[in-house]
DNA sequence: ATCTTTCTAGTTTTT
DNA sequence: CTAGAAAGAT
């Protein structure tokens, strides 16, 4: 990203990561004093002003390292900051607070967890164990779970947390209200934290704790935070805490960007920073070093609809290309023929000589990847779907980590619930019944609990032999913990415990990459220095780091794309109903149509070069054929940047390189104003029909076997 | 205790 | 439609 324009601040030689800034980015690198809030527009050079703004605060020798704190919300952005940083500041950084909001609640909730009625060695719980969790809680309550689905529950819980809301709180109340501090209960009982309570936690220790609260204030005399659109109220709560003292805090986000409301992201944190932080400078980045032109038009255009906006413009700050594609928007038949044109255009682009890992496909929901996984595999196109099930999240990793779990903490009763009986030792419900009355009159563990059951004649002999067995196992393996190299370890729990065995003996096709992954599981092992710092580091990181080897396409949705740029890029589906999705449109009051838009927004400003949009007038969903009406947001795109090319035939197919890639209008095409109410017509799909009604390019048609339906005029013909 | 049938829901998912 | 979960059958 080498501005051409930049201005070189010729006053200070000595501070080489201002080399090449714009202005507004040299600003929001010096301004280092006082609140500051800077909105970054996509691809205008935000972890760039981070880093340098970073290398500015420590080379300046005011502060130590420990004395700032650097928060982001992915491993990845932490990741990379932290190299980045140490690029360009060196041993310098030694010492510096950064990592994401969660990893660095660890941190500082490890030190004091006393305080909150844990120890600190509590294990960090994911969505399953929080789950399974909240269901014994209410199961304990007697409650239908049909009729009150847990993850409502949850979800619920989880909304609270999100804001800051402990369990004692008045805002607590009803049903969920109980059962959130019933399994908040849980948690302290068994030692454990979910997510939330990484933050929760932490704001509640320094709510009660003036003394303590105020340490770190003094300590953290300067706070930078990347992605501050996605902040929920508990971050921005713990934010504004730590930051009131020296009030050196730097926010960098992007309200446009903004799409993860529905998992507690709160926009109005960033939309209030100037009134939260009286005399807060707030520095805009406008200048795009990615996009073309028409692309950034496009992508400014089109997100202008939303109201409640900070207002930022994207100009280029890239010098003038002649040469720049406007915009494609393609409309096509079907599913099908979508896939089908992306692909070719694809093949087309790799003849032309462009690299597949510039290119991706963006998808708005998981299904959609389906149709594109079929056609690039029948091309022989490589490519990668990026987003399935996380490795960590896999069934048989999380069995395995379980093993792992038991052996490091035999108190862990999640883990010891999850494998008891995995593989089949013939222990069913009538014993875990058993066992659990046991643990819940006594107070103890379930491990504990089942190592005194064994020896009475409460089990039947099978199962108590089953059992006895497994408690030796367990223990037998944790005594040899710490003589034995942990990987070998791991790969003795995996052995011994029949757990390979169990799935090299399955006959399902998926058996042999779950033996796969747990070699994997094994061999990542060998990275960490030992077993419990492994359990720590997954429970935070759940993201295995993906090693992008080959020439490949990618395949993956909006939300994941985030922060990543391609050259080229398609679009397809935006379709009403599928973008935006007919279940955000229904949200109350146009939040979900804005949240959309946004995310169209972000789609469009992945790319460099060139972008396609695409809409189907057809989609197969859930095996039932539907008519889809292209999508809003194709209208609110400026025309004099779009290169629109549709059945309807009334823009001229205006294909730049490269040149191989031929458009074939699905049905005749026929001008609008051809058709009259009465008149009869032919669907290729839904076959003979009469005209009921004429909007615009829409027919209201009656056919004589699929009955009424709204189809686009472009895919009707005479008879 | 485990296998088999029945039912239901079905966006996005940084930690 | 179809995957996953819960209830019923053996």
């Amino acid at each position: 990203m080498n501005d051409p324009f930049a201005i070189e601040d010729d006053s200070r030689p000595s501070a080489p990561w201002l080399n090449g800034l714009n202005p507004e980015q040299q600003d929001a690198v010096t301004a280092t004093e006082g609140p500051v809030l800077v909105l970054s527009g996509a691809g205008t050079g935000k972890t760039r002003v981070l880093t340098a703004r970073l290398a500015e605060i420590l080379n300046g020798g005011r502060v130590r390292p420990w004395q700032c704190l650097v928060v982001t919300f992915t491993n990845k952005a932490a990741r990379e900051m932290k190299e980045r940083v140490g690029r360009l500041v060196g041993p310098g950084a030694e010492g510096l607070w950064l990592g994401t909001f969660h990893s660095i609640g660890v941190r500082i909730l490890r030190r004091h967890a006393e305080a909150v009625g844990l120890s600190s060695n509590f294990t960090i719980l994911d969505a399953d164990d929080q789950l399974r969790l909240l269901k014994q809680v209410m199961e304990a309550e007697h409650l239908d779970l049909k009729k009150t689905p847990p993850q409502g529950v949850m979800a619920q819980i989880q909304r609270w947390k999100d804001r800051g809301i402990a369990p004692d709180k008045p805002e607590v109340g009803g049903l969920d209200g109980k059962l959130y501090q019933a399994y908040q209960a849980r948690l302290l009982a068994l030692n454990a934290c979910d997510f939330g309570d990484l933050l929760l936690h932490t704001l509640t220790l320094f709510l009660n704790d003036a003394a303590l609260l105020e340490q770190y204030q003094e300590q953290f005399r300067y706070i930078l935070v990347d992605e501050y659109q996605d902040t929920n109220v508990s971050q921005y709560l713990w934010l504004r805490l730590l930051a009131q003292k020296h009030r050196n805090l730097c926010c960098v986000g992007d309200d446009d960007q903004s799409i993860y409301s529905w998992r507690g992201a709160e926009v109005g944190n960033i939309l209030r920073f100037e009134k939260d932080f009286p005399g807060a400078r707030v520095i805009r980045l406008e200048r795009n070093y990615r996009s073309t032109p028409h692309i950034l038009a496009c992508a400014s255009h089109l997100i202008a609809h939303n109201a409640g906006r900070l207002g930022k413009t994207l100009r280029s700050g890239l010098p003038p290309a002649g040469t720049a594609e406007k915009v494609g928007v393609r409309g096509v038949w079907d599913g099908e023929s979508e896939a089908r044109a992306i692909v070719e255009e694809v093949e087309a682009l790799q003849r032309a000589g462009e690299k597949l890992a510039s290119v991706a496909i963006l998808v708005r929901a998981g299904f959609q990847t389906r149709e594109f996984e079929d056609r690039l595999i029948s091309q022989g196109v490589p490519y990668r779907i990026l987003g399935g099930p996380r490795f960590y999240e896999r069934a048989e990793i999380r069995d395995a980590m379980a093993y792992f779990r038991l052996v490091v903490s035999p108190a862990d009763g999640l883990a010891f619930e999850r494998i008891v009986n995995l593989p089949k030792r013939g222990l069913g419900e009538a014993a875990l019944a058993t066992l659990n009355a046991l643990a819940g009159r006594t107070g103890l563990p379930l491990f504990e609990a089942a190592k005194r059951l064994v020896t009475s004649d409460d089990l039947k002999p099978k199962p108590r032999a089953a059992l006895a067995q497994f408690a030796a196992d367990i223990d037998r393996w944790r005594a040899t913990l710490d003589g034995m190299d942990h990987a070998d370890l791991a790969a003795t729990i995996l052995d011994e415990s029949g757990y390979i065995e169990m799935w090299k003996a399955d006959k399902s096709p998926e058996a042999p990459g779950r033996v796969e992954n747990l070699k994997e599981l094994i061999s990542a092992l060998g990275d960490f220095e030992s077993l419990p710092v492994f359990l720590e580091h997954v429970a935070l990181v759940m993201d295995n780091d993906e090693k992008a080897e080959g020439d490949r396409l990618t395949v993956m949705t909006l939300h994941g794309a985030k922060g990543l740029e391609f050259d080229t890029v398609f679009l397809p589906g935006w379709e009403e109903g599928v973008f935006p999705h007919s279940r955000a449109l229904s949200e109350d009051g146009g939040k979900g149509l804005e949240e959309e838009r946004r995310l169209a927004y972000v789609g469009i400003t992945r790319a460099r070069k060139r972008a396609r949009i695409f809409y189907a007038a057809n989609r197969r969903i859930y095996n039932k054929w539907q008519d889809c009406l292209p999508s809003r947001f194709i209208a609110e795109l400026p025309e004099a940047h779009i290169d629109h090319v549709s059945a309807t035939g009334y823009a001229q197919p205006r294909w730049s390189a490269p040149r191989a890639v031929t458009w074939t209008a699905p049905a005749q095409p026929v001008a609008e104003s051809d058709f009259r109410p009465g008149e009869r017509v032919f669907h290729t799909k839904f076959g003979p029909g009469t005209v009921k009604a004429v909007e615009g390019d829409r027919l209201d048609i009656h056919f004589d076997h699929a009955g009424p339906k709204k189809v686009l005029a472009s895919f009707v013909e005479k008879p």
